[in-house]
DNA sequence: CTGCTATGTGGTACCGGTTACACATCGATT
DNA sequence: AATCGATGTGTAACCGGTACCACATAGCAG
């Protein structure tokens, strides 16, 4: 591998003229410019990025910090923000959480020796004093979903309260008059805010009871047993609202382990719109969240934000969409209202 | 952040004496050991990984160069892979290639300028060429998969052939009698021997007919497509071996619309064990991989290599497992043979 | 007593870039 | 003619580690 200064001999200049050359700072005469060429071009040259990192304290590298790559909604994320990434020259570091702050922190560490140069949580464990240290140390960071108090950073989220109505304005549209619902875990300000939306929705329905409102896990597993719980209680429940969509497809699996018709007994509508929703039986109506916008987003946001064009933070919130599929097909559609 | 050169100072040793102390290099005197430990905590120091790459050419980052991060197959993978580097203190560069030599190719040039440690390629574009040449300029390299003609890295893959068998005897336990195949891209060695080992299974039975094999893209919509066609063409198919899982998916969707009962009319069975099986309707037959493993071994074995404690380069060939479920449960089971 | 090995430490070149600063040239301005 | 800004280039310190080599001391074998 040639260095700089193997250029700078053949090419007969010193090597501040090649770097002045090679990163288009200071003057550079034109013909002395053609000389510099042909010598990268002879030896082949390629700056070594590690140098480059330890003099100029920059590493063209990003950090995504997800609770977890296997959950199906980070996928999706992954790839937009790494196409994004690459697309301005970055490359990206995946680090699995598991929404335990004790890992986050030590990723923190090694990224921060390794002269990362921003970081993109996908976490909910964070807390807002780990995101002004890292602000305070330099590090740009940029938060999706959760807002750390102090809007020390910029988030991309999206309209979960929205879209919770949505989900059950449609449920309504399609003739459901109790709907039920599977909300996540409440430190997660998503289930949070689909929660309320939920709840401000149906509130003012004559059926209405917290009954109707039971805690899953934003997983299968959670939505599963939620739902058991759900038609014990409440047998004649006739639609289900839930939190995501994970927590969805476990509603459908247990429906139909007790026989119960999809959509004609209960109708079931999710959240968030992975991939999955399409190849359940019945297809899965959800409340889409663009995820691949999202990662995008999020990505080009911390890169303004590292090359110093970002006027300000800001947090970005993202329109969802309601997706209907079968799961929620009902003949006596538009009766009511 | 406090310098290995501010530690000296206030230990009252040599920057040579720090380093040996901090890597565990030449001797270290008991009570010097003390006071740097004191003097380290006193400015919590941290060594930077960056200078130590340039120095050292090793920066404990290993790269994941794979097809599409949101290809259902790969996250499993992906998790395994960084659960394993992170516990050897390793981070992770995650690189979506969508199959493309050149997109390969770009990376492989970034990760080399970044002093990156080694590479794991579950790609299929990859040419044995490029591993040579890898290999070559000492940059350790495991294949996930594809085995370059010239065992010139070691490789982890699973018993495609066997494992196809295992689908196909199991369809025939089952009570089926003309069993199809939807076969991946040839240029994916993992389709090849799946559709070699299904060859080979049925070859000799009376009903074999080359027609009975039909090309799918190893995606929902090419198991739709072929599944539409192969019914077209044999109406009287009682089973279909799908060679992986996402293909076998499109061929229940397939199948459904068309108002074909699975497993009643025709059982189903896919390859590879991901996620998604388990949440269709009825539940997916598959053949499964150990994904999870092979992820966690691979990422062992660059490690292995990268830190020279890998006597050979060597093929590692994993069992796979059938996981018989709902798509193939006929009630005349065991009626054949 | 000499020589050898084990222990312990420091000086400094080196990894391969960036960049502040000094210096030189030259046409334009006053 | 003196001054100034734009253009063009080189020297060398610096980023923060690693590691080779020199050197010192001490115990021990011959």
């Amino acid at each position: 591998m040639a260095t700089i200064r193997d250029v700078a001999k053949l090419a007969g200049v010193s090597v501040a003229t090649i770097s002045r050359y090679l990163n288009k700072s200071g003057y550079v005469n034109v013909e002395t410019e053609q000389k510099i060429k042909k010598a990268i071009e002879a030896l082949n040259y390629e700056p070594n990025a590690v140098a480059r990192g330890l003099a100029g304290k920059k590493t063209n590298t990003i950090a995504l910090i997800l609770p977890d790559i296997s959950n199906p909604f980070f996928p999706e994320l992954a790839r937009a923000v790494e196409d994004v990434a690459s697309m301005y020259g970055y490359t990206v570091i995946l680090c699995n959480s598991d929404d335990e702050g004790v890992k986050e922190k030590s990723y923190i560490e090694v990224l921060k020796k390794k002269y990362i140069d921003g970081i993109i949580f996908a976490s909910n464990t964070l807390d807002s004093s780990d995101v002004e240290q890292m602000t305070k140390k330099g590090i740009p960071v940029v938060c999706l979903d959760r807002v750390p108090p102090k809007q020390s950073c910029s988030v991309v989220r999206s309209k979960n309260r929205e879209g919770a109505k949505l989900a059950v304005e449609h449920l309504l549209d399609m003739g459901c008059r109790k709907i039920a619902h599977i909300y996540g875990p409440q430190e997660f300000i998503t289930a949070k805010e689909r929660l309320a939306g939920y709840e401000e929705s149906v509130k003012h329905l004559d059926w209405y009871s917290p009954t109707f409102m039971i805690q899953g896990d934003f997983r299968i597993e959670g939505g599963i047993r939620a739902t058991e719980l759900l038609m014990e209680r409440h047998p004649d429940v006739d639609a289900i609202f839930a939190g995501n969509d994970l927590m969805a497809v476990g509603a459908l699996k247990a429906l139909h382990r007790m026989g119960v018709q999809v959509p004609g007994q209960v109708a079931v509508c999710g959240f968030d719109g992975i991939g999955m929703t399409e190849i359940t039986q019945p297809e899965l109506t959800t409340v889409a969240q663009p995820i691949y916008e999202m990662g995008a987003l999020v990505s080009r946001i911390l890169i303004k934000k590292i090359e110093g064009t970002l006027e300000a933070d800001q947090t970005y919130e993202l329109d969802v969409a309601l997706v209907p599929r079968e799961s929620t097909l009902r003949r006596n559609g538009h009766e009511s209202s």
